[in-house]
DNA sequence: TGGTTACGTAACAACAATGGTTACGTATTC
DNA sequence: GAATACGTAACCATTGTTGTTACGTAACCA
């Protein structure tokens, strides 16, 4: 791993709580179905907390929970918990630089670029948790039909 | 400066070639603009020109030329010069992982993430950099405006 | 021809972000 | 009281970006 898989744990994370439906699930536990470290999803967890997504639980049979349906969950909610500034950032000028278009500019693309990251955002927000968690059902139900059945596509 | 601001500087050096209409700007004249180093202005136009974008005389009275006119370049042309991966990463795992989700969600994720970038994407296409410097060009204007004549807005 | 200009790159330092790991205090459950 | 699990801090390795200096090469000009 190398970079930012941050966000893609997190919705990872989220969809293991959402179809765990009300009992805790631990870190430890996300942690081996992500591949990664335990601090890593703790890490990633408090995020989800600090902003309401989930809460967590101490002790034996312990770990996290959302606070909310998958329904009620999009993608965009767990964006703005994971990613903190915007995602393009222009280069700050002074307001007395002395060429025109080096004075100007700068607003005028972050006008732009802020335009352009609501598209990304945009689509987030179309996309809820239960969505997600219900694409990977399917996907699970195809893998074991793969596993009884003859294979019928690829090769 | 610190972040991502590759980008910017990208949209900031190809307006100036728009600007300049077929006459070469230096790396140097561009990196006063930006406020940066002219290696890292040339770092950013070498990619416009092996991207096609822009292309680069050497010697006295050199710089670089955009070969299209600026109606004919979107801003996702730029950014895909400019910017090389994906914008979110699927921590891989292995198919034969123990976690039935954690074996599923990878590929499922990819699909959704893949199009939540495209609506940037999408939004990127739909600005030409000639529309840019139209922006930038306004505002140069109304800057005129506001040191002529008596302060309209803003207190 | 020689000097100047400007690109294209390599090399290096500084810095920030991310991921991996160990460790520790605290809360909760059994 | 022991075990579990969170929330963090601390540290290291890796990577990407920015800023700089330096150098070879190409083009232009006098």
């Amino acid at each position: 791993m190398a970079a930012n898989t941050r966000f893609a744990v997190a919705i990872h994370a989220a969809g293991m709580l959402a179809f765990a439906d009300r009992i805790p699930i631990s870190s430890d536990n996300i942690a081996r179905s992500v591949n990664t470290n335990p601090v890593v999803v703790r890490r990633i967890l408090a995020l989800l907390t600090r902003h309401g997504l989930a809460q967590a639980q101490k002790g034996q049979g312990g770990g996290s929970l959302l606070t909310r349906t998958p329904e009620r969950i999009t993608l965009y909610d767990i964006y703005q918990a994971i990613e903190a500034g915007p995602l393009f950032q222009v280069p700050c000028l002074s307001e007395q630089h002395e060429c025109a278009i080096g004075r100007n500019v700068g607003p005028a693309l972050n006008k732009i670029l802020t335009r352009a990251e609501s598209g990304l955002l945009e689509q987030l927000k179309a996309v809820t948790l239960a969505e997600v968690i219900q694409k990977v059902e399917k996907r699970i139900k195809r893998e074991c039909g793969a596993q009884t059945s003859p294979a019928r596509r690829r090769k």
